[in-house]
DNA sequence: AAGTGGTCTAGACCACCTG
DNA sequence: AGGTGGTCTAGACCACTTA
């Protein structure tokens, strides 16, 4: 194929375009348009995508210009590549990625599972700094859920976790406890929410009395404080999240380059 | 030219090959002899390296192979890549990007410019802690330094820090004081040694008394510990830094995805 | 053997920057 | 105008997986 005109990339005839943005390069476009079928849920968490070729034959492109979309996407940890296989949507619910966002670490640098333990769940109206936070009216009905992250019976983290009311309808604590694997797992396969992207605020506190209690230590000890906002397709913020974790025997890992 | 037999890529012959690796892709070879040119200086921080065709011509590979060989090191940031005026070396010693490494950000998101006020700077032995971590003998040389760095004349970061000595040969108080603009773009331009990647632990933990006259905050008040080992070529540790951050004001940012 | 992703090439043209 | 990185193509072959 000709390479097409820079003015009139993706002609509208294509049956796999109907809104195509504004200019920019070809395997960016390739690229918003597998996004949107994420999005729309066409290939689900776990499912192979068509092969490049494939794709390829599809937009009507060369399989360079469609492989160079799939790299970003998998960089972007929103594509799994694996050679021979195939290129498969990524999930939270797997073993090999459990808990891709907590970077909670034993002092062994050994990460090992940990027990959960949901101390309640109910549906409130937001406060402001929620609805803030979700990109939603004050007011609005949300789920609010708290629980604990414990290793060897000690707890280490308490989270407090809220939810846009709207996608999380049938939420509650039952589904909850009965749910084996980590919460982004059941958030993917039981409400079709997939987390992509997280910002993360991290200071340290002193304990207040409850949560003190919870993790059973002294009122005033020092706790790291870890506000999260994830994010879904479309940068639309959908969960935020703040845990407190007792660092005595565990610390945050980061690395940066 | 001809695609080159798997089992003997780059013929010894080739003059910038004289200890080609094992079997890789080719443009991982090339990534690497890219990388020994700039562990040995040949390229400067800041300045430019030859342009891909000159590089493909050397190497005696496509453009293509040396552009993906450059693309991972761009991702790495070893190297900086700058449409229509080459590729350049990445410099910890440039205005855009002070602080690669600082992650905190005042309340408001809006990073400001931070004060300096170094404390202290003297030659030790190196702790067994110290030695474990730089990769050396307990008791070999080491410099050790402690600095604060303040926002509107309030103290909010106390760094201790700890660098091999043989290094950092003529490193004292005076020359630090002296040099204005970010640390590492200092040890950069005065000492070659160039940090490109660092792993941080992170905890809470109480103020001691030290540290709480040092930031201006009561004793046990709750600060966030941030240890920060910094390797350079090779992987290679060259520094450990222990951040104490006061986090009423600011916050450690971090994106996941 | 057939299908998938991974590497490599050679050549074209575009977008951007500088003299 | 000439050089640089950025995009795109078409085709070849390799490495890995599965049947």
């Amino acid at each position: 194929m000709a390479a097409l005109p820079s003015t009139s990339p993706l002609s509208a005839s294509d049956a796999a375009v109907d809104a195509a943005p504004a200019f920019s390069p070809l395997y960016q476009q390739i690229k918003g348009l597998i996004t949107r079928e994420l999005q729309a849920g066409v290939w689900k968490p776990g499912e192979a995508i068509p092969s490049e070729l494939d794709l390829a034959a599809r937009f009507k492109v060369s399989q360079g210009t469609v492989r160079k979309a799939i790299d970003e996407l998998a960089a972007d940890n929103l594509l799994v590549r694996r050679q021979g296989k195939g290129t498969f949507v990524a999930t939270h619910a797997e073993q090999q990625v459990q808990y891709r966002f907590l970077r909670l670490m034993p002092e062994d640098g050994v990460p090992r599972d940990m027990e959960r333990r949901l101390i309640d769940c109910q549906r409130l109206r937001a406060p402001a700094h929620v609805a803030r936070a979700l990109d939603c009216r004050s007011g609005d009905a949300v789920v609010q859920m708290r629980r604990l992250l414990l290793t060897a019976g000690k707890p280490v983290v308490f989270d407090e976790i809220w939810l846009p009311g709207t996608l999380f309808k049938g939420l509650t604590a039952e589904r909850l406890a009965e749910y084996k694997g980590p919460m982004y797992g059941m958030f993917e396969t039981e409400f079709g929410v997939r987390m992509i992207r997280a910002e993360e605020k991290i200071r340290a506190v002193a304990a207040d009395a409850a949560s003190a209690d919870m993790l059973g230590v002294p009122p005033g000890f020092p706790l790291l404080s870890v506000e999260r906002l994830s994010f879904t397709y479309g940068d639309k913020p959908v969960e935020l999240r703040r845990g407190l974790y007792n660092t005595e025997q565990h610390h945050y890992r980061n690395e940066l380059n």
